[in-house]
DNA sequence: ATGAGATCAAGAATTATTCTAAATAAAAAA
DNA sequence: TTTTTTATTTAGAATAATTCTTGATCTCAT
């Protein structure tokens, strides 16, 4: 068990710790804050929506998890704080976390302009898992 | 002025003609709906916020126009059809189209697993835009 | 001109998320 | 430990972007 400490003025409370190992322990699906919630519910029943939502940003700004959007959909929530980006599979609805090539520059293929300072890049990648790819050539 | 005769079966009319001017003829400024319809009702006074829906909507679909979503900010409405990403200044708020360096391809920094199948790539750089970044170091 | 089907407009409904305010729990002080 | 202070949780109300519903209006092929 990690103790945190190193996360300044951040209280590690029970509930926050439930929503935190849902993300950890549970296959990493990036679920919703409704599914979020409805995990937490299972080891925590009393917890209720309002503090999934409240951890879930106290959490997200304490760096412990990422916030992923895709597209206008509900917001989706990854423990993985290494550098990476998604890809969602149009046919299965799952996200897959994806990571650049040993050496590659992700933001080296954009044309900026000179003195752009670059603090973050999101990237989602869309099309057919390899599992749904097979799938539909049968 | 186009004549869009090769869209299928889609009818540009009168109001989406001027939710597609507003977007081509305007600083290509990435506007909201909203935005769209304050525009819209310059040139059409009596056009209806849910009519500007309707007609991005339309224009997405058939192709005319692109859907830009950044996180969970509302979505805003580009018309420039050259694959490109979008780089949001974080101080002045604007978005600036992107285009990947003449070569690169975007998608080849990324591992992915054997047999995924791309559709469809999503990138935003977030940071500060050269003027905002000069107007920072004084 | 007429009728079928598409589009528009106004407002209601939806939904994810945020806000509010009171209750509770944890930390700090005494 | 008891008290005091502060942060957190909770339930429900509020918000905001978007979608839906429904009746009116327009367009186009007959
Ligand atoms: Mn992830
Ligand atoms: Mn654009
Ligand atoms: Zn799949
Ligand atoms: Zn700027």
């Amino acid at each position: 068990m990690p103790d945190f400490s190193g996360f300044g003025e951040f209280r590690m409370t029970k509930q926050r710790r439930v929503v935190y190992d849902v993300l950890v322990d549970e296959p990493r699906d990036h679920p919703t804050a409704s599914e979020v919630f409805l995990r937490a519910k299972n080891r925590m029943p009393g917890i209720s929506l309002a503090t999934v939502y409240n951890c879930l940003e106290t959490l997200t700004h304490a760096g412990l998890v990422k916030q992923v959007n895709l597209d206008r959909d509900a917001s989706r929530y990854c423990p993985n704080l290494k550098p990476h980006a998604h890809f969602f599979c149009s046919e299965c609805e799952q996200v897959f976390d994806i990571t650049p090539r040993p050496s590659a520059d992700p933001c080296a293929v954009w044309e900026l302009p000179e003195g752009t300072r670059i603090d973050h890049l999101d990237v989602t990648l869309k099309g057919k898992c390899p599992a749904c790819a097979r799938a539909g050539h049968p």
